[in-house]
DNA sequence: TTGAAAGCGCTAACAG
DNA sequence: CTGTTAGCGCTTTCAA
């Protein structure tokens, strides 16, 4: 900002040498003179030069940048007060950070928002997108799609179309959870889903209901939730109020677990003795809670880390076949279940 | 990805005018015949033109991106998890997108983190940094002015230094907290401090012993927690066993505080009954606990959006001097204290 | 191995 | 009001 920044000219001069040597040698070319090098290298540290990002994306079409776009219908605010977003995030950075690549937060709540997030993928100002999409009938990935944007997927789209995912076996998670809830002997189970309209929601959900049928109960009182905590409380309310002898609840997310505790708690009810509670996720609220919550571990930041390795290899290889990679969920046995 | 996208010369082309034209109506710039005008945006429709960023960038020396730099000792990846730094998040990108304006996210943990992030800056890949630090001796605010990158700050510089800055008056907070607890007829009063090499932790915890001592007492035993849940469990044991007879406490943060809750109930102990509990930051988890939380609030994301406000300031007008915007804490009197 | 020269796509004087 | 002309700083053929 004070005085204009050393060019690849100010060191070439320096330097005694043309510019595209100096070139060479900052991108490590091969092929120079040692001695020429050592020149340069001497003048790069005599005129504290940095090279300028934004000329040579401007030549190789690539500027070390992704989007990192979370869409959703949820007021754009509050998402990133899920510890979710939190983890993809951590997850994204960590990856990002070996690769010299750089996250672009960006918020699609409304459809002004996505189109200015094709806008920008469009008008080159990052590589590609890791698109976090949780409502099955977002219009995103189709729209990136159609603009021919390199685009990976946090969860299958919610219609089949050519595009690479990261996504887990959320109905596998379900069944964990009944599995574990029948077998330590409820018998009088309920759960709280997430938005029936998310995909993985509905999947917990189903893999939860077919279990449960496997083991014998063709029926299991259900309540929607948002996967907040009010609307976890919310649903644990109805649940308890319809059903006062249930003694087994899943939910579908951890923060709805630890609301639906809480709200146990103020009826009276012991958990685990009268009520056993399974949540999803394993994240820190999990840990928040006493008892120490019961919960399906979604490895969060190792899914974030494959969509956003699966990216920059589109990247590296344009034109390939899109993938997927599904994760397996895990039980993990605390306290309150 | 497909073929070659538009340039301004295809428009320009298409419309049978001069590239300069076809750029002074994508950016508005008066002084155009209405009818070239609509000359020009039918071409631009026709070919779909998309103005590349990047070459845009060469020459405005502008690129329409912000660092959003969190830098901190703390592990790079549990960073995230503190709801703390989602609800600056959040206000950050609720702000700049209203100026359209993107953060790209990073982290500052380590050494070569932070030489990067100034080299990123430096390379002109960023217009300035939004800087989140919370050691007081974090390096890269001087870096950052040394290498006389645009920056703010949330929360004060560790050593003095002409940079603008969010904070909040962390004392009056933690005096907040004593105020109610001696109020509440509170006697035998503990507190969970956060790191105190943080300069927010410590003047919350002066802040708190000093009111403390207005109030008349001279003396309050304190642990000193590292803003974690499980931080806050084992400064909250080791205060119930020193102190047994102890009726009040005052964590740092919402997390500490919700621990501390957790252990006190463990301890058979009833809240706020038995003990009151003051929290601080009013995050999402001073919601998720029973009974609700008592704390003090501290506005994060409209310090975050102050904070963006103001480095979009200094980059319109530079050489302006250092600005401070200073937030005041609230109490927000809930179920626990 | 090195240099010269041609752009990448755009904006911004400067003429006209 | 519009077109012409320089570049922004860098990479990359193409010759030498």
């Amino acid at each position: 900002m004070t005085k204009a920044a050393p060019t690849l000219e100010d060191v070439a001069r320096v330097a005694g040498v043309s510019r595209a040597t100096v070139s060479r040698v900052v991108n490590g070319t091969r092929n120079v003179d040692p001695e020429l090098q050592a020149t340069v290298r001497n003048a790069i540290e005599e005129t504290g030069y940095t090279p300028n990002r934004v000329a040579r994306s401007l030549v190789t079409r690539r500027t070390g940048t992704v989007a990192l776009v979370i869409s959703g219908a949820g007021g754009g605010s509050d998402v990133f007060t899920d510890p979710f977003f939190g983890r993809v995030t951590a997850g994204v950075v960590d990856f990002l950070r070996l690769h010299a690549v750089h996250p672009v937060l960006m918020l699609a709540d409304t459809d002004a928002a996505r189109t200015e997030v094709v806008e920008f993928l469009r008008q080159g100002s990052a590589d590609g997108a890791l698109l976090v999409t949780t409502h099955s009938a977002d219009p995103l990935p189709a729209r990136l799609l159609d603009a021919s944007v390199p685009a990976v997927l946090y969860a299958r789209p919610g219609t089949p179309m050519p595009v690479s995912y990261v996504d887990m076996d959320h109905r596998a998670g379900g069944a964990l959870a009944a599995d574990h809830l029948v077998r330590t002997g409820r018998r009088n189970v309920v759960t709280i889903s997430g938005p029936l309209d998310v995909l993985a929601s509905r999947d917990r959900h189903d893999g939860f209901r077919d279990a449960m049928a496997r083991h014998g109960f063709p029926y299991v009182p259900s309540a929607e939730g948002g996967f907040t905590g009010e609307s976890g409380v919310v649903a644990m309310q109805q649940l308890i109020i319809e059903h006062p002898d249930l003694d087994g609840v899943f939910a579908a997310n951890d923060l709805m677990a630890q609301a639906a505790m809480n709200c146990l708690h103020s009826y009276g009810r012991e958990i685990p003795g009268d009520v056993a509670v399974v949540g999803f996720d394993d994240s820190a609220p999990a840990l928040a809670c006493r008892p120490l919550l019961t919960t399906v571990r979604q490895p969060v930041e190792d899914m974030a880390a494959a969509m956003a390795d699966l990216l920059l290899e589109s990247l590296e290889k344009p034109g390939q076949r899109p993938r997927s990679v599904i994760f397996e969920p895990e039980l993990v046995v605390r306290g309150s279940a």
